[in-house]
DNA sequence: AATGAATGAGCTTTCATTCAT
DNA sequence: GATGAATGAAAGCTCATTCAT
């Protein structure tokens, strides 16, 4: 009934005309649109980063992409619809960090410390975004169901290098590999977030020496220079 | 640290009146009084859990507890005062429940699946004002701090357990105790919050298995049936 | 997901908290509340009296009322409900006014003149709300009925008393009441419309004469001084 | 006349630009051009049918007529301006639809049956539009103008048609044929409106005999089989 | 002449906090 | 001490209109 943007519950009649909606699903038209729509998700992220998602305005991001603000809205449903898009960019360049190619010829350890340190690259410059998605995520479900999904994909995939490595005779057959790269993958996200994300002040060479050694000798790697578990207790003669 | 804009007073600026003030800082003077405070308190904590700490409104605590809105402000500062009175008795709580007395005659792995019990079971009934913390940490310095708090108590109280058992000779010498009680630390938590938090079904005794086990051989200690490390097949001598 | 009041659509979890709907339902609890009900009531009238539905703004009637802002919002859910209950209670007085007790003793064209005035001096004063109603209606179902309603029920009391008419043998008993309540109806309801509303000046003497006049020759009421409808055609004789 | 708060422009104050408004008050140029303005002026229409005044946005409109949105005002310069011309071409067939020629040799009460049939008629294609007109006549002088034409030109003609029958002998003759013509038009009218406007279900049969009587019988045409006013029983004579 | 992105004033509604009773 | 009404700053979103291409 009320014609103004306002009114927000108890409409009567119709909402926001649904015109409005189509042309942002529909997208920029025109290159300058689709560069304009960037430089506002830059914009964004960028003030997001600073200032947190429940401290954050619409009118921050407009003021720090310089553009009036209706033109937000020009792009974007709302401030959580922004939010989503950001933390999908993140969550996909996470992802595509992780499946790097794994170096040729590297012993058990070494790819564990490879692994590790891939997902501490891919973790460190997108480590603000991610603890604003576990804060979003306590009043999103979508942003849960994002967060939850990263983690099964980090779980599943170190799932599959633990089933290689037993499968290679490198690790203990008798670890449950889906339940232990659950805990190891807890150990390590958690230890990034701390580090990155809450700003405790790690020594980066400790954190992969000790995240590694975890790791390594949870599913049961041999030490270094030692014989491949299962086999007499020689390896230290 | 109130997310919200609102300078909420009627005048420009002002605050409370002095009686008012007064009678916040002196607390509740009479029996009844006090149990008014714990009653609004008590409320607060549900009311909480079951809406997370932005959308909970004074008024639906005091509508939970069954006062005036202005009782409330008789007991307590702010919004975010209740929340950090109902966060900090959670960390008590936490804490009292990570100190429970050694089990006396057990070996080194049973006392480490011990105290991961003990963790979960302090836990698990703390989990959603523990991830309200954790949220609510993202914007406000002082929850910040409580959670830091927590997780050092209980990594220092990890690392005074490792070094215990590297003295015993039962734990690998040569693991840097804080470095392991930081990141096992961090495995056991987010554990946790995965588990409790975010509502990720698992099963107990496998979870506790899979914790112990990667715990147990992270700081060397000796697979069940095996002598302690630094005995017979004396590999780390 | 937004806590702010603004974010209207997209919410994802709560709305408005439930607690103020649920203070509002109840109505004032005490009787300044009651009273500050009623001034703002009384505020909102006069401004849509003078502005329309459309032109009104929230600001304008708090203004009128000397209140703040947000007190409007703790006795009306939206400037839609607080027109919705000044319609209502237009709507009720006019009905109030056209069940006035008929004048005894007096002859069918006097008793048709004395309802027409009854409608009149009832429209009159809340002529201008009417015509918001009107204006409303295009865009609220529920005004709409509410003003079909208040039609509906003045037809029925003209079908009604078309009926009695002919019982008692003054009017053409081949009339359909229904239908022809119906027409006459309109006609007075538009002509009211017409000369209050629209502000086209008349005279009240001359309107009141030709909406009789018109109003009983249609139901074959007798002209002055002649006998009843049915009987021979010598009535002026 | 907007209804609408927000002053539009980009700038605090400008215009449009000098050659915008230009081409605006030139009209179109070439053929192609007058058929792009028929166009948007159709869908315009149709869309003031489907979601009323207030709730049109110019984007449905141009979604409507598959134009850019600046195309709109390339050839009108506001969205009351095309409510404008809309109303004022309903208007005008309306009025054309009233003058069609009258039936030859057509007794009186057949007369004024065709007449209604004629209103009804031109009503009903244009109910829609009509009722806009009177909500939006609420908020804008010139559409208030423009209704109360419409009703004088029709009450003009029914006062020359009511004229016209005295002078022939067949209206009474005391009857004041403006004051008359003035509640006939509006019974007529309403009905008209509450039939087609807010849609009201009624047999048009029922209808037409209805206010045919009445505006028969108002005038004082005789009966059908009865010889007419100031004849036999010349009562007004 | 056509396009579509940009503008920004303006409005509604919420809710933490105060204070008179 | 308790009550509940009052406050008002703030923020999200809409949409008529303009203007650079």
């Amino acid at each position: 009934m009320s014609p103004r943007g306002g009114s927000p519950m108890g409409r009567v009649v119709s909402g926001p005309s649904a015109t409005q909606r189509e042309r942002r699903d529909a997208g920029p038209a025109t290159t300058k649109g689709r560069q304009r729509r960037t430089e506002i998700l830059a914009a964004a992220r960028r003030v997001f980063e600073e200032r947190g998602f429940v401290e954050t305005r619409v009118a921050d991001i407009v003021a720090a992409a310089q553009v009036a603000q209706g033109t937000f809205y020009t792009y974007f449903d709302s401030k959580d619809a922004v939010f989503a898009e950001v933390a999908q960019s993140v969550i996909d360049d996470m992802l595509a960090g992780l499946h790097a190619p794994r170096r040729p010829g590297a012993g058990p350890r070494q790819r564990v410390r490879d692994g590790l340190q891939r997902f501490i690259d891919a973790f460190r410059p997108n480590a603000v975004i991610i603890g604003l998605i576990e804060q979003v995520g306590t009043f999103t479900p979508e942003m849960r169901r994002l967060r939850l999904a990263l983690r099964e994909s980090f779980v599943a995939m170190s799932a599959r290098g633990i089933v290689r490595m037993q499968t290679e005779g490198h690790a203990d057959p008798d670890v449950d590999p889906l339940m232990t790269a659950e805990v190891l993958g807890a150990m390590v996200d958690q230890t990034c977030y701390v580090w990155f994300s809450l700003g405790k002040e790690f020594d980066a060479t400790e954190v992969l020496d000790s995240l590694s050694l975890v790791w390594s000798r949870a599913i049961g790697l041999p030490e270094d220079g030692e014989t491949p578990a299962g086999e007499p207790g020689d390896a230290a003669t």
